[in-house]
DNA sequence: CTTGACAGGTGTACGGCGTACACCTACCGT
DNA sequence: ACGGTAGGTGTACGCCGTACACCTGTCAAG
C-alpha cells in the first residue's frame, strides 16, 4: 500500500522506534559505538533528527534504562516475602543479562529514573508486607545494593565485552596462562575449584547464576535470620 | 638552583608526576574532566608529550587504578581470618572513598591489572589460611563481588559526583521532594526509618558506613556459619 | 482555495576529544 | 666531534555531541 519507490520514506521515526533501535544496537555492537550519529544512520536519518524525540544522548540513556527496568516481571506472586523477593531479583537479573550494557549505564547516572524507583518501592513494599520493620527494610536494601537490580557485580566480569557479529563469542579468555597462575597462586587454585564436578560448565570455569544465586541465598538468609530474632538498630 | 628565568622549564615530566597528576585532577574535578588535552595543561606541557609516558588513555586509566588499590592496607594482623578479611576490605572502603572515580573506572575495564590480581590474591589466601575450602573461598569471592573492593556499590550513591571547588559540596539532596514520596510511600517509609535515633547523621539520613559494614558483616556472618558446618557444594 | 502555523527532517558548523606522524632539540657515550 | 636517542612540539585527521538556521509537507482556519 502507498510508498512509490521514487522516495523510499522509512517508517517515520518516533521516540519509541528511536529508542527500541538504541537499545538493539546497545546489544549487539556494545554500547560504546552507540553515538547519536551511528543511530541515526541505523536509522537511515541525519543526526540531528532524532532531537525532534529526546532532548540529548543522556535523556536517551535514561529512557533506555527505563524501558529495560520496564522488562523487569514484578507480578507478585503470594508466596513469602523470601521468594517473592527472590524471584524478582532472578527476574530482573535476566533482564540485565537480555542488555549487557545496562548494568554499567545504571550505576553511570547519578541515580534514578522514575522506572528504577518504582521497582525499589514495589520491592520495598513486599519486605514491609513480610513483616521487616522499616528500619531493617532500610538496611537491606543497602546491603543489598545494586544486587537488588541483578547486577552481577562481578569484577571479573564474563559478559561485559557483549556484541560481536557471529553467533559464538569465544567461549572464555580459558583458564589462566600459566605464568599469571604462577603468580597468583591462590586465584589459580579457586579459579578451578568449582568446576570440579560439575559437568554443566564448560568454559574457564564456573557457574554465573549458581554464583549469583548462592550470593543471593546468603544475604536473604542472613536478613531472614535477623528477622525472626526480632532485629532492632541496637549496634552502634 | 639553576633554572633561570628566560625557559621556566617545570620539573621534566615522568610516568609517575603524570599519575600523581591525573588521580589529583580526577579526585578534585571529576573523572569526566580528565582528557589528555587538560592534564597536559594541568602538566604545562603539550597533549601529544603525555604518549611519550604513556601508551594511550586507557593504559593511562590502568596505571592509576592501579595506584589507588596500591594504596589499600594489605599488611596481616593475626587475628582470625573474619576480621583480618573485615580490615582489609574495610581498607579497601576507605581507599576508593579517597578516590570516588575509581570504582566506576575499575567496572568499567573488562577487568583486572596486576594489582588488582595480588590484592584478590591476597584476600584468598586469608581466606585459605582460615580453613575455608577452595570451593566455598570460590564462592565466598563472588559473593563479595565488589564490595572486596570496597565499592558501596549503593545504586543510590551519594558521592559520586564527587569534585566541586569549594569545600561545602551540598550536604545532601535533602531527603525528597513531597511529590516524589507520594508516588513511591515505601521509599519515602524507609529512607527516613535509619536517622530516627542516631545523632551522627545529618543529611537526608543515612549512614553510609553503617550501612557499608551491616552488609558486610551480613556477608561475614553467612559464610563463616557455613564454613563451620563444613559447607560442600552439596547443592544443585 | 489560500494561507500560515507548526511538526519534523536537513545541512552546516563549532568546539572538544584521542592520537598518528613528522619534526626538532638537547644530551650522552664514544 | 658526532651520531643516537629520549623526550617535548605542531599539525592534522576522524570521531563525538549538539546549536542554529533552514526547508518541507500537513492541516486547520479564513
Amino acid at each position: 500500500m502507498a510508498e512509490q519507490a521514487g522516495t523510499p520514506r522509512r517508517t517515520p521515526l518516533s521516540r519509541e522506534r528511536i529508542l527500541r533501535t538504541a537499545i538493539a544496537l546497545a546489544d549487539t555492537a556494545g554500547i560504546e559505538s552507540l553515538s547519536m550519529r551511528n543511530l541515526a544512520q541505523e536509522l537511515g536519518v541525519v543526526p540531528m533528527a532524532l532531537y525532534k524525540h529526546v532532548a540529548n544522548k543522556d535523556e536517551l540513556l535514561d529512557a533506555m534504562i527505563d524501558m529495560v527496568v520496564g522488562e523487569i516481571d514484578t507480578s507478585i506472586p503470594d508466596t513469602d516475602w523470601k521468594q517473592a523477593i527472590r524471584g524478582r531479583i532472578l527476574s530482573a537479573r535476566s533482564a540485565l543479562q537480555r542488555h549487557p550494557w545496562a548494568a554499567l549505564a545504571i550505576e553511570s547516572r547519578n541515580m534514578a529514573t522514575p522506572a528504577i524507583l518504582g521497582y525499589l518501592d514495589s520491592v520495598v513494599a513486599t519486605l514491609r508486607s513480610g513483616g521487616l520493620s522499616a528500619d531493617l527494610a532500610h538496611h537491606v536494601m543497602h546491603a543489598m545494593g545494586s544486587r537488588v537490580l541483578g547486577f552481577s557485580q562481578e569484577l571479573f566480569d564474563t559478559a561485559r565485552d557483549a556484541g560481536r557479529s557471529g553467533p559464538a563469542a569465544a567461549p572464555q579468555p580459558a583458564a589462566m596462562p600459566p605464568e599469571v597462575a604462577a603468580r597468583f597462586p591462590h586465584l589459580a587454585e579457586i579459579a578451578t575449584a568449582a568446576s570440579h564436578d560439575d559437568a554443566s560448565v564448560v568454559g574457564s570455569g564456573c557457574d554465573d547464576q549458581f554464583e549469583f544465586e548462592f550470593a543471593l541465598d546468603l544475604l536473604l538468609d542472613g536478613i531472614e535470620r535477623l528477622q525472626q530474632q526480632g532485629w532492632t538498630s541496637a549496634h552502634r
